[in-house]
Formats: structure tokens, sequence, C-alpha cells
DNA sequence: GCCGTTTTCGGCCCGACTGTTTTCAGTCG
């Protein structure tokens, strides 16, 4: 392959693949840890690395030092990586699949490859039909049989929850744990509680005195598949719906230390704990160790941080992506609120696909508190959900002037669209048409799979189209099925820096798009975000909160999201627009 | 292999649960 194609997630793999082979391979812990740094690292990039690569400064990549440098850039210049296929030569590659197996390890790897002549997924599993794994060292019939277990289990579970699915069965799942006599607290903690856009599993935790009956409780709940595991702090069950989920127990007093370490993320509780080391301290979910071997208790996540020297850091951006030093500096963002938001700019109506007439969507928006609504029904060209004509527009105008008229000053109710951007770029709307509306969205739904100049065009196309406001679900992606569109997103960003374009940060869980990442490069580059819910339904304005959690994740704060403005500069931002 | 308001060398978090063990290794979060 030529290089220069490469992705920051096709070197991120290509890093994980290294680490999974030096982790069988047997090679010390902290190199394997600094390679799966780096892969993640890539991941959560928000900037493509080549970027990096060509001002010389792929060492300003978190993680990123010299000998993994001189990897990045051998990978973007030829291509390959001779020291993956040196390693590729003593250990086999396929023995990297076996590490998705649930409790079997880099050992167990190695040692069914060299004492049992495994070097794969298919392998494996026969030499586990046949009985040639339980007279292994440390392995018995148990241990055999929970490999075939989870050979299978990999085969059937899915890759991550969409926050969406997790969300509601997480609150269900809290409400039960609280109602347990002797529980006197519980909350998710987990990527669910940072709100990330796909949960692995659900992490609970319940604060009693009385653990055993939680676990009795938890455990022999009637729509529990399986129980993983079950002792007297944590446990862990699959549900019959796929989903797994752990509990941990610890006593109200111990409530601040235990949330932290359920909340994560696992990077961010290992900062903390180093701090805590610093301070002759030893940190755990169950307290504060002192040198002296008595331990300082937590009751509050506030009070762990202070013991630390922090204010309080909100879940949604416990990453370790730089949120600890701003937390010692005071320069934590001032993240945006639900409460923030003052309008919804994407919402559809029975003029296209919505179910509300125009003066339902008006009234369920005023009803929510917003003073400002703007109906953006689909563009004719988009077959599947009988877009506008241009007729209709007209048609549609003059019952907004209605609604308008009846609801009085209480909100304002602007006249958008939502235009297509069509496969050959062009909108679905002549200019002279967008210029009469107050408020213009281009969105692709349609050839995503083109290739990544040709979508990158359309888009730049749409965000250099000086009628519209903002570019609506900017990279297309759906939970869980549709990947994002393959962009260059680095040339999107600058464009919509350039020419001052919203750029929207869908609140629905099946988009959430811009991510959290890309929101926070948007944030640096200046460029305004849209928060919008494209409501088509009265229920999907509860969508909001997902989105705002989103950008918190992004660090986007109030003044960089349009939907906060007042409705005076909000109007004149889009009027100035038009011009 | 990375990293540095006590270090360019010597560190690099902490505990629970399982299955196999007579005291622990492996895995996970």
């Amino acid at each position: 392959m030529e290089g220069k194609n490469l992705t920051n997630r096709d070197l991120a793999d290509t890093f994980t693949k290294v680490a999974d082979l030096l982790e069988i391979k047997g090679e010390i812990v902290y190199k394997i840890v600094a390679y799966r740094k780096a892969a993640d690292s890539l991941n959560n990039l928000g900037r493509d690395a080549k970027e990096y690569w060509r001002n010389g400064q792929l060492n300003e990549i978190p993680g990123v030092g010299k000998a993994i440098a001189e990897k990045i850039d051998e990978l973007l210049t030829t291509g390959k990586l001779a020291f993956l296929e040196r390693l590729e030569n003593e250990v086999p590659p396929g023995l990297a699949e076996l590490l998705k197996v649930p409790d079997l390890g880099p050992r167990k790897a190695a040692m069914f490859w060299k004492q049992a002549g495994v070097t794969n997924m298919a392998e494996l599993e026969a030499a586990a039909r046949a009985g040639k794994l339980r007279g292994l060292p440390g392995m018995g019939e148990k241990s055999e049989k929970k490999i075939l277990s989870g050979i299978e289990a990999v085969s059937r579970r899915s890759e991550r929850i969409p926050l969406g699915r997790a969300w509601p069965f997480a609150k269900e799942q809290v409400e039960f744990l609280r109602s347990i006599p002797g529980v006197v607290n519980a909350e998710a903690g987990g990527s669910l509680r940072r709100m990330r856009s796909t949960v692995g599993d659900l992490d609970l935790l319940a604060a009693t005195t009385e653990p055993e009956k939680v676990m009795e409780a938890f455990v022999n709940q009637p729509h529990v598949f399986a129980v993983l595991s079950q002792g007297e702090f944590k446990s862990s069950v699959e549900f019959n719906n796929r989903i797994r989920a752990q509990v941990w127990v610890q006593p109200p007093e111990r409530w601040g230390t235990a949330l932290i370490y359920a909340t994560g993320s696992k990077d961010h509780n290992v900062r903390l704990r180093e701090m805590s080391l610093d301070k002759k301290l030893s940190l755990s979910e169950k307290s504060f160790l002192k040198e002296d071997g008595s331990e300082f208790l937590c009751a509050t996540e506030e009070e762990v941080y202070k013991t630390l020297g922090l204010p309080w850091i909100p879940p949604e951006i416990r990453e370790d992506r730089g949120e600890i030093k701003a937390a010692l500096n005071k320069k934590l963002p001032h993240l945006i609120t639900l409460d923030d938001i003052k309008a919804e700019l994407h919402a559809h109506t029975t003029w296209s696909d919505g179910i509300l007439s125009v003066k339902e969507l008006a009234e369920e928006a005023k009803r929510r508190g917003f003073n400002v609504l703007a109906i953006t029904d689909h563009s004719g060209g988009l077959g599947i959900t009988q877009g506008l004509t241009l007729e209709k527009i007209q048609e549609q105008r003059k019952e907004i002037d209605r609604v308008q008229k009846e609801m009085g000053d209480s909100i304002r109710i602007l006249q958008g669209s939502e235009v297509e951007i069509k496969a050959d770029g062009s909108l679905d709307f002549p200019d002279e048409v967008l210029e009469e509306l107050d408020l213009v969205i281009a969105s692709l739904h349609v050839s995503l799979r083109q290739p990544r100049e040709k979508v990158t065009e359309r888009l730049l196309n749409a965000i250099r189209n000086p009628h519209v406001d903002i570019i609506g679900h900017p990279t297309g992606r759906m939970f869980p099925d549709r990947e994002d569109a393959d962009l260059d997103m680095d040339a999107v960003l600058k464009a919509a820096a350039e020419t001052g374009v919203a750029l929207e940060m869908n609140a629905h869980p099946a988009r959430l798009d811009l991510d959290d990442i890309y929101a926070r490069r948007a944030v640096e580059l200046g460029i305004p975000l849209a928060i919008n819910t494209d409501a088509h339904s009265p229920a999907d304005f509860d969508m909001l909160h997902f989105g705002i959690a989103t950008a918190r994740r992004g660090w986007v704060e109030p003044d960089n999201v349009i939907n906060t403005w007042r409705s005076e500069k909000l109007l004149r931002w889009l009027k100035s627009r038009n011009t």
C-alpha cells in the first residue's frame, strides 16, 4: 500500500498489532503500553497525522517519541514496517486475535502456541474441543470450557453498544440497584457516565453496608443470561440482550473514591494515582492509604480531587487529554450545559418526513423553553423523504407566517431548509431560493461511499456557498452500522474556519456527529458549532442532552455554540451570512 | 518505549476475581 494513503486509524491498528505480538512474545510491559498509548493517541487525534509528519512534528503527538515517530515515518513513506514484519516471523500473527477471547491474555496465548502448537483462533478451538489444553500448566477442565465459551462470545458479541441503547438500560439498572434494601446510593460509571458515543459494558456502583444482598439480587435478575463472576466487592453478568454489566459495591463513606474508580477513564485514574504518590498517598477505589497504614476515606468525588489539590473534574472530560493539567492551572473549560441552549435549528415537520405540523412543532419548542425554532424540512431531491419542491416552499412560508402571528413574540420561527448536497456536489436548491430562506443547513445523505476526494469536494462546495449557514451531521456516520464517510476532515475544518460556516453537532444518539474529537478541534479553530436534535417527533427533543454531553467531551463552552446565543445575536449572525 | 516545576536515567497504579493452586499467576478494569 502507498504509505501516504494511510489514515490515523491504519497507523493505530499497526501499532496495536505490534503491541499484541510483543506482548505474546513476552516483551516488557512498558514497551507494550507505549505502543498501545500511541495507537490510542492516533485514534483520538482530531488531525491527520500526516500533517504532523509533513511539518516534522510527530513528536508533538502524545505518546509518540523518537522510536515510534521513526516508525510512523517509515509507514507513511513506504507503506510498510520492517519491525512488524520481523515480529510476524517470530510470532505467528494469527495469535493476536486470541487476545480478544475473554480471560485469555498474552501469557496463555504464548503457552498455547509453544506447548500446543496453536497459531490462530481456529486451531485454538480445535485444540480445546480435542481436550488438548487441559493438561497444560494452570489449565483444567473448567479453563478449557471457558476458552470454548469465550470463543463463542467473541463471534456472538457485537462490538460496542451505541450510547442511545445503553443509556435507558443503565438507568433501569441504577433504579433496580437503588430499590435493593440497604442501598443508599447507586450510579452508572464507566464510559456511559463519561458519555462516550459507544459503550463497551456497564459499570455500576452501589453504596451499601450489606454488599452480599446487592450481589445476590444483581446476579439473580430474571434477564441475566450468565454470571461471569461474583465476589464480595464486584460481580459481573451478561444479560439476555447481550449487554454485559459489572457492579462494584462499597460502603457510603468510600463512595467518592469508588465512583472515581468506576467512572474512569483508566488513564485519568492512573494520573490521579501518580499524583497521590507524590503526596505520599496510595489511591485506590477504597481510600487514600497513608504511609503509616491508616486510611483516609472520601464520601464524595470533590474530597478526592481536593485532596490532590484539584477542583472537581466533570466526568465527560476525564480522558487524560489535558484535563488534569488544566485543573491544576485553574484553566478547566466552562463546559456548556443543557440550560444554555435557547434555540433548535434543525427540525422537520409534516412538510417532509416529520410527524408534527409547523404549529405543533413550534408549541413543542416553546414548551421546551426555546426562543428560536428553525423549520428545516428536506429539499426535494432526497427521494426517500418526499422533500419540498420550490412551489411548496412558498406555501410553507405562508403557514409559518400564520403560525408566527398566532404565537406572537414568545418564539421566533425561522423558515429554513435541510438542503441536500447532491452526488455531483451541487445543492438541491438554486441560490435564489437559498437566499430567501432564513437559515440553510446543507447535509450529505446520499453517495457517502464516493472516493475521498469526491465526498470532500462536495462538502467543501457546500461550505463555500455563502447562503449555507450550517453543515448538518458533517461526517454522515450512523450507529451502529454506517461508518463515517471517507473525508479529508482537515480540509473541511480549515474551510469552515475560513468561511465561518457553523458545523452541526447532531444530538441524535445514532449520529453524535460531529464527535467530541472534531468538536474540540473546531473550537480550537474558532469554528461556530450548532447543537441540534434534528427532531422529527416530540420525543426527539429529549435527545438534546446526548449532543450536549458530546460537546462537553469536546471541551465546548456555551459561546462556541450558536444555539446558546441571544436571539438578536443569532439572527444578526444569520443575516450577515446571507450577504 | 515514553517522559521530566524535584529526574535526559530510572521510574512507569491498584485491587478484585477465577481457577489452579498449597501461596499464586493470569486477567481485567
